[in-house]
Formats: structure tokens, sequence, C-alpha cells
DNA sequence: TCAGCACCTGACCGATCGGTCAGGCATCCT
DNA sequence: AGGATGCCTGACCGATCGGTCAGGTGCTGA
């Protein structure tokens, strides 16, 4: 077909970034995503090693701000501190990243099982650490694990509402579920 | 093989509550549900008619409750004493569903888009109603959304812990939540 | 002019999926 | 005794999946 250019490896990243968000990532088929591109499934594969290497190249922002969420909690006392900055940077990732947690449409947790995304588990157990307050009481944890799988899944939901309406509504209903650390 | 008995229906249920919860529903073959029970493929369909029936039958209880549940909702007037009873109701419907919402593993959204959960999502909406409050700002409904989300994905995190230690955290956590009705 | 390269494709592969079907084997009723 | 019935099975079906491969096409640089 078009001898177009080499932007067809943007169309397929775009378009498998709208089927992914719609259908989910098992949900939708390399064939899918070459026909919203208007290529062929072989195209799409010349392009991207496999299915997997697409969706990791679409995750990739995503988890290097994570990563940095994670070294920044790291640098605090564990406390009221650690978990100010947890809850807020935490909303602000959700809020910014939406798209790319919608991506999973609720294949999050299944696919984090996965041996390549051990490191992203244990991020996240540090992050409910952080949120429940160290030491935390088991309803602590109950809390932080509530905050952090209700951001997420909400969202996914407002997808197209502004970042900031969003992002405030979020931190005060953290703010006010979150067990104070004393 | 054993000419054993009609307790087989029984076996595939519990074993097809097993395998969805563990692997999810679409991750989750006929095959491996033959495979845990001892029997055939073909066994399986014998019993039920179809994959998702057997789905559909394992998630009938869960489903009356939550009927019964949006009724005594709709019994209250719209305000405080709605946010109450939707509250405790869903808490409490959670926590003793729990292994029935991790059957669907991630996939309750997918699910509900198929026209046969058309009803679930009407009253899935009803209940964010009551939770944010008659009438409801944006704010509210967002917060709504975390809880329920929140909770849902918590329970089947938690899944091991007794419900009496489950249930009282759960309640805390969304009182402080939401936002106050006036 | 022509070799080489980037890009793209149709045809094909093996695996797996949910589901069907004809038939085998016990057991029960007449 | 012998049909009817309930339970179960292996073999098979069409569809779809992710992925491979040999080859075609057009641009580019020597």
């Amino acid at each position: 077909m078009a001898r177009a250019a080499p932007e067809t490896h943007a169309e397929i990243l775009t378009a498998a970034a709208r089927r992914f968000a719609s259908t989910g990532y098992k949900g939708t088929s390399l064939q899918d995503i070459a026909g919203e591109v208007g290529c062929s499934k072989a195209t799409v594969l010349y392009h991207f090693a496999s299915k997997e290497a697409l969706l990791t190249e679409l995750m990739a922002p995503a988890i290097a701000v994570l990563v940095g969420l994670d070294a920044r909690i790291a640098e605090q006392e564990r406390g009221a501190d650690a978990q100010r900055v947890a809850a807020a940077g935490f909303v602000d990732l959700a809020v910014r990243f939406r798209r790319e947690i919608a991506l999973l449409r609720g294949e999050f947790t299944e696919l984090l099982q996965q041996p390549a995304f051990v490191h992203i588990r244990q991020i996240s157990e540090r992050l409910i650490d952080a949120l429940a307050g160290q030491p935390a009481r088991p309803s602590a944890r109950i809390a932080a694990l509530v905050v952090l799988a209700g951001i997420a899944e909400t969202c996914t939901e407002f997808i197209d509402i502004p970042d900031d309406e969003l992002r405030p509504a979020l931190l005060a209903v953290v703010r006010r579920a979150l067990e104070p650390v004393t």
C-alpha cells in the first residue's frame, strides 16, 4: 500500500491504545489493530516484536513516572510525610495517565501476576505501606487498598473530564478515607 | 469413568468457581475445569448449556442479594438514610460474596458491558446515586465511585481474613470517604 | 543501471477456544 | 429379557489467536 512513511509505527501505537482501552488487552487482537490502521497484521508485527512489546511501549511513560514516585516516597521518613507524598503523587499519576490505566481494563491485577511485572508489584506494595502509614494496623492497610484500587478504577471511568476537576476531588476523598498517621 | 452420581454437577460448579477466581473467566477454559474435576470437557457441557451459563449459575445468589439491596435503597427517601442503607448494604454484600466478585477478576466492568447485564449496570448506577446523595455534586459522585470500586477490589484481595474483621474496617473507610449528605 | 534496503503483504502455521454429535455403558422400569 | 433413560466420552468442527516466512515493491546510493 502507501509507501507512506515510518509514521505507521505511531499510527499503530495510537490505534492499539484506543483498542486496548475500549476492549482490553486480551480482548483486542492484532487483526483489530491492523484493521483500524488499515494495514496487515504482519505489518503490526513488523513494527513491534510482539503484542506484549506493543503494550510495554504503551505503558513505558506511566511506569517511568511510577518508578519516580516510588523513589520520592523512599526519601521520606515513614509516617505522615510519606503518606502525603504517596497520596498526592499517586492521585496525580492516576489522573495524568488514566488512559494508560484504562488500557488494562481490569486486567491490571492479572497482568501484575506475570513475572515480568514483579517490579511493579513491589512498588505498589510499598505504595500501600506508605498510604497506610508505618506501623500500619490491618484496618489502615484495608483503607489504603480501597483508596488505591478505587482511584485507579475511577480515573478510567471519568476519562473525559478535565484533569483540574478530577484531581482535587480525588485528593479530597483520599485525605478523608485514609487513617491519619500519628 | 465413575458412574458416580449427579454430584458431578456440584463438583463442576466448585471447580469452576476456583478456576474463575484464580485465572478469571476468559482466562479459564472448559478444558481447565474438566481437568480439575477429572471428567471430559463434553461432560461439563452436558451439565451446563454453555460456559456463560456456568458463570450465571455461579453468580446467581450474589445477584439476588444485589437486587434485594436495590429494592431496600429504593424504599428510603433520597438522602442520608439512603446513603446509610446503601453503604452498609453494599459493604455487607461485598464481604459475603467476595469469592463471587473475585470470579470476575477485573473483568467486571467488561462483562457489565454485555447486553445481558444491563440490569446490573442500572442497579450499580442507582447505588452510586445513593452513595453520592441526591442532588449530588460531581465530587460526591467521584467519591462514591472510588468507594464502590475500591471495596469490590479490596474484598477479593483480602479473601482469607474473617468477615467480622473485614466488614467493620470497610464500613469505617466508607463512612469517612463519602461526602456527608445534608 | 542495479544492488541493497526499508516497508509491507498474503499465505500459512500450530495451538487453543467453545461447542456439537453419535455412540457407549449402567441402571431402572416394565 | 429388553427397551428407555441418564450420564459420560472421544472425535470432531469452525473460528480465532499470536506469530512466521518468503517474496514483492519502491526508494536510495554507488
